[in-house]
Parts: structure tokens; sequence; C-alpha cells
RNA sequence: GCGCCCGUAGCUCAGCAGGAUAGAGCGGCAGAUUCCUAAUCUGUAGGUCGUAGGUUCGAAUCCUAUCGGGCGCACCA
């Protein structure tokens, strides 16, 4: 239940009915019109800047269009009040009862609320992680799996139908290397010293429990084949473990996709050729030359003739090759394929989730979902930036070197899957971010997690206190919904109302925006209108929730409370941090 | 050399696709605990939104240029 589109509805209404009059132009484009609630809250509920953005096309002053106006919206249920402001703006007051009710239906439906249908039902592939199977995921991984799984979390609570999906690579030269790798680890189990892993292979002691299971189902038999002949198998074996190790790792931090897509697959069944071949058709693949970058030169630059996508003529900057020089496919072309396989199985809208260093990729990507989908689908591509994890104030130092990367699973079994959670979404996906072991498990306000949470567990606190105090009270959620609620008119507790009316609108924004963070932002705003509620307690006794001897009172605020309580777990789920009853 | 991201209070960051006097936390200063968890709250000081132009009723937000920081730059994935 979104208030603010309720509220604007009534607007277009009354609009409408004024151009019926012959007040207003027939012809009114009402997109960039908006209703919101105003920076500050003195100005009254809501505002719109309709008289400023039809002002124009009525061929009236923003003023005068807003004197027009605003004795028709008067006449809207609930306003009370209406004033024309700065430059035009129409400021709305609500009647008190407009809150009120809207606490009830908080109460009423509290998993529904936040819901929206913008989504109408629309599928929408979210593909995110998408690392390499070549080992356990470490924490570079965190970020970008933690924001496609609350970003899809929260694209289904505006009403999409979503697909997490995960590209598995399996198809490089690289899958390759795992493969000689565990061959090794397979060597050892059978009991010989294989010494130092050599340079180029993956030295990690993950691989071990594979080359102890091949062992292990196939004897010493694989010793006998030449490379040829093991390679194939221990692909597939080294795809599977390593596989199995992500999804391991996805889980403890609460991730689960739906959709595990395979590079190799995609061109065993001859998608990357049929993709290619569409292309070709349509006219967007020559044979030329690519100008050499400028600046400073590759070391083994040569200049030939490559197969190009026109991705020029899509937005993109050069022309991007399709074909190694030895003639297979580059990774772009497999992308391509892949995406356009995303499209055929009816994704018109998707959304990617890379690092920053893949950031230079994006218009070709772009490009090429234009190209092969004639312009009919979008791809947002949703950068998340670098994590430095800190430690006493120092980063924490990472090399490529043996052993020594941070894997997503220690710093998940360090702080806990929530920890990770919240922080990885307490900031815009594109920013930086520093991850300070020490203060995100620090207990104070200075920690968000923290913060957000004590506002939870505080409320559950007071709600079990409130039962002590008033034995044999009914205090379930379907008897606050239909508490009294008329009682509620103290200027603070409505202000927790409409920050509460402003969940709905967040989520769509959110949604929109494909920016999750801004609900993180938004429980902790709510979080802090509570804590400072609670907080008049102290100085008032009479403002404490729990009023034994005013049990109508006691129950409004319990309502209040109880809601906002409900709204912070709604976000916290969105977010997939778990909601705490106390604080230990 | 080109492209992308970032530049907002001393520090860390928001700013709801152009709106009203630019916000929050930390840090500074001044306060609130016989009482629902003070693990919290209240007040106060602090900003030429990197700089310069432009677009319009109106710009932190859009456009151009410029400075500073990060990332990437044929054939790896």
């Amino acid at each position: 239940m979104n208030l603010f589109k309720h509220f604007k509805d009534e607007l277009f209404a009354r609009i409408k009915s004024l151009q019926l009059d012959g007040r207003l132009p027939g012809e009114l484009d009402l997109s960039s019109v908006t209703v919101e609630p105003p920076r500050d809250p003195s100005h009254g509920d809501m505002a719109t800047n309709a008289a400023m953005v039809l002002a124009r096309p009525a061929g009236l002053n923003p003023r005068q269009l807003a004197d027009l106006m605003a004795p028709v919206l008067r006449t809207i249920p609930g306003v009370v009040g209406v004033n024309i402001a700065g430059p035009g703006f129409i400021n709305l007051r609500l009647a008190e009862n407009v809150w009120q009710q809207l606490l009830a239906l908080i109460l009423s439906d509290l998993g529904g609320f936040g819901a929206s249908d913008i989504g109408a039902g629309r599928p929408v592939n979210v593909e995110f992680v998408s690392a390499n199977p070549t080992g356990p995921m470490h924490v570079g991984h965190c970020r970008g799996a933690v924001f496609g799984d609350a970003l899809s979390a929260l694209l289904g609570r505006a009403g999409y139908k979503v697909c997490r999906e995960y590209y598995v690579n399996d198809a490089g030269a690289q899958i390759d290397v795992v493969a000689k790798s565990a061959f090794l680890r397979y060597r050892e189990a059978l009991g010989e010293d294989i010494g130092e892993i050599p340079e180029g292979l993956y030295p990690g002691e993950y691989l071990k429990p594979l080359g102890a299971a091949l062992a292990k189902t196939h004897g010493a038999a694989l010793l006998n084949l030449d490379e040829e002949g093991w390679l194939p198998l221990l692909r597939d074996a080294s795809i599977d473990a390593m596989m199995a190790l992500i999804r391991d790792d996805l889980l403890a931090l609460g991730i689960r996709h739906d959709v595990f897509s395979s590079e190799a697959a995609l061109h065993r069944a001859g998608k990357v050729d049929t993709a290619l071949a569409e292309l070709e058709e349509r006219g967007q693949i020559y044979v030329g030359v690519l100008e050499p970058p400028k600046g400073k030169l590759p070391e083994d630059w040569e200049e030939r003739p490559q197969t190009l996508f026109r991705a020029t003529a899509f937005g993109d900057d050069v022309d991007r090759p399709l074909k190694k020089a030895d003639g297979t496919w580059t990774y772009f072309a497999s992308d391509i394929a892949y995406h356009k396989d995303k499209l055929d199985r009816g994704f018109t809208e998707q959304i990617d989730v890379w690092g920053a260093d893949h950031a230079g990729y994006i218009k070709r990507m772009q490009s090429a979902l234009k190209a092969i989908s004639d312009d009919k689908a979008t791809l947002d591509i949703k950068i998340c930036q670098l994590v430095r994890l800190m430690r006493n104030g120092e980063p924490v130092k990472m090399s490529k070197r043996k052993g020594d990367f941070i894997t997503l699973r220690e710093v998940v079994d360090e702080v806990g899957a929530d920890v990770v959670r919240f922080i990885m979404l307490f900031r815009k996906n594109d920013a930086s971010l520093d991850f300070d072991f020490a203060k995100v498990t620090e207990q104070s306000k200075e920690n968000p997690v923290f913060y957000v949470q004590y506002a939870h567990a505080r409320i559950a606190s007071v709600l079990k206190n409130a039962a002590d105090a008033m034995p044999g009270q009914d205090m379930s959620d379907r008897a606050l919904a239909r508490v009294n609620l008329t009682f509620l008119s103290d200027e603070a507790e409505l202000g927790l109302v409409k920050i509460l009316a402003q969940y709905p609108r967040q989520i769509e924004s959110a949604a929109e925006a494909h920016e999750p963070h801004r609900i993180a932002f938004y429980i902790h705003d709510l979080a802090s209108a509570f804590h400072g509620l609670w907080n008049r307690g102290k100085d008032d006794p009479r403002l404490r929730f729990i009023q034994p001897e005013r049990p109508d009172a006691t129950l409004t605020r319990l309502a209040l409370i109880r809601a906002t309580q409900a709204v912070i777990a709604d976000g916290l789920a969105i977010l997939g941090v778990t909601p705490v009853q106390e604080m230990r």
C-alpha cells in the first residue's frame, strides 16, 4: 500500500476534472508530476510539483496554476490543508486518521505492506557471482554475491519474477589448469611425492580432497592414460568439485541461485555458432584491422585482420574481436551467445553484476545485446567496487601467492553472514568500501548492523515486557490491528508512522534504480526514529510505551512499535539479514 | 593517449533520475541513566557540493571543459 501513489492518483483525478471543466488544457503530460514527502516536514505531509511542471503547457505561471488547483485538492478525502509555497509547490497536510488507518493497514498485512506490483510479474534475470570454478570463493566475490542476492530479493518484492543466475565459465583454459592441478593431487593421494606445485598451476590445498576422491574411485587406473586420456575426465571432475565448493560458500552467505548456466554447454549445443551467425546475417560482423591502442602498446602487439563485431554501431567506442588468433571464439563471443540465450528464455530485462575490473566491458556487452535483440531487451550492468579488508586500521595484505588470499568463508566464519551482508549493502554499489573486522562487530551505534538489530530487539523486549505487565491482554498482531488508534496523535509518534508510510515507495524507487542499499539506509533511519521515540520515555515517563494503568494508550503504542519492528524485519529480509530478538 | 567510476562538513558516507534553507554517523563542545536494554537519546558548532562555464522558473543532480584519485584498455576469462 503506497500512500503516496494513492494521493497521486487522487491528484490526477482532480487534474482530469479540471480538464473536463475546461479550466485546464485537455492535453497534459503528467509523467513528470511527483507526489513526495517534502524535505522539511513542517511544510506538510506531501508535496507535489504539479503546478511547476504543468505551468508552461497550461499557459500559466506556477503560482497561478497552484491557486487554481488548491481549492480542488482540498476536496480529496484525507486532505485537511493545502498551501502553496516556494516557487509553486503545493503542500498537502493530511488528517490524523489517514495515518491511523495506515497503521492499522500495516498491522493487518505485515508481510504485504512493502510489496509492490511495479514489476507486474515481468521476468527479470539477475546474473551474479559467476566466479570461475577454479577454487573456493575469495572475499573479492563477496560483495557482488550479496549485492546480486539482495537486488533479486528487492525486485521480487517489487513484483518482478526474478531468476537468480550463475554463469559457469567452464570452457576456458583455466579449467585445464585446475584439471592438471587436480591430477597432481590425485597422484599425491596415491602416495607419490609431487614436491612443489609447478608455477602456473593452482597450489591450493582445496584440491586435495578431489585428488583423494579420484584415487578412491579410479585407483591407479588414470596413471596409465596419457594426458589426452585423463584431461577430459579431470576437467569434469574439477568443475563439479569446485562448483560444489562455491555453492557451499554461497550457502554460508544464504545465497541460492535458481539457474547455473554452463559456458561449455553453450558451445556444445552450438549456440555460440548460431548466435554469431545471426549477427553475421545482420551485417554486424566483418573482418578488419583494429587501430592499435594509443599510448603504451602491449608487448606482443601485431597488426592483423580480425573478425570484429560492429559494436560502434550500438554505442561502443571500438569494434570488438570475436575470434582469437587461433580461430576459436573469444570469451566475448560466447558471452554474446549467453546473453542471447537468456533473451531466448524470455528475459528481455537482464541485469549483470560485475566487479569493478570488468567495467570496461559494459558498453560492448550492452551493444551486443542491443544488436542481437534488435533493441528489444535491456541490460543493466551493476558494478561492485572493491572491498578493502582492514584489521587494526591497516589494510589486510593479500598476494596471489600460495594460501595468502582470504576466502569468503573465513570472513563469514569470523563475523557472521548477517554482518557481512549488511555492511556490504550499507554502501552504494559503485563506491569502494572498507571492511574493518573490529568495527563491523562492534556493539555500538557506530556499527549500523548493530544499531538496526538493536532497534528490532528493543521492540521485541518491550513487547515481552508489555505481556508481563498486562497479563491476559491479547497482544497478537491480529489484536493490534484492531486496536482503537484514535489516541495516536502525538507529533513524534505520528512522525514514526509517516516514516513507515514511505517504505513502499522506498521499495519501488530502490527496485527501479536497482539499488538495494537504499533499503539499508531506510531501515537505519527508521531504527533511528524508533530509538529517539524510545528515549523520550526516559525524559517523561508518560511517554513510555508501556502504561499499565492506561491499556488503550499502551496498545496504541504497541501497535506502532510492532509495525515498526515488522518493517525493519521486512527490510532486513530483503537484505538477507536475520532480525534478532535479543542482543547478546 | 582513450574510456568508465568517484570527488558533498575535520573523517566515513547518504542525497529518493532537476525541486524549497544540502543531510546522517564519527570526531569537537554542552546535556539526559532510581524508570520499557544509556549497547541509546537531545542540543550545538562545522559545507564556495573539486573548479569554470552552459541548459531553465530552479542544478550537488543534466551538458561541456578542466583539475585530482581509482579501474580498465586487440587476440585472457
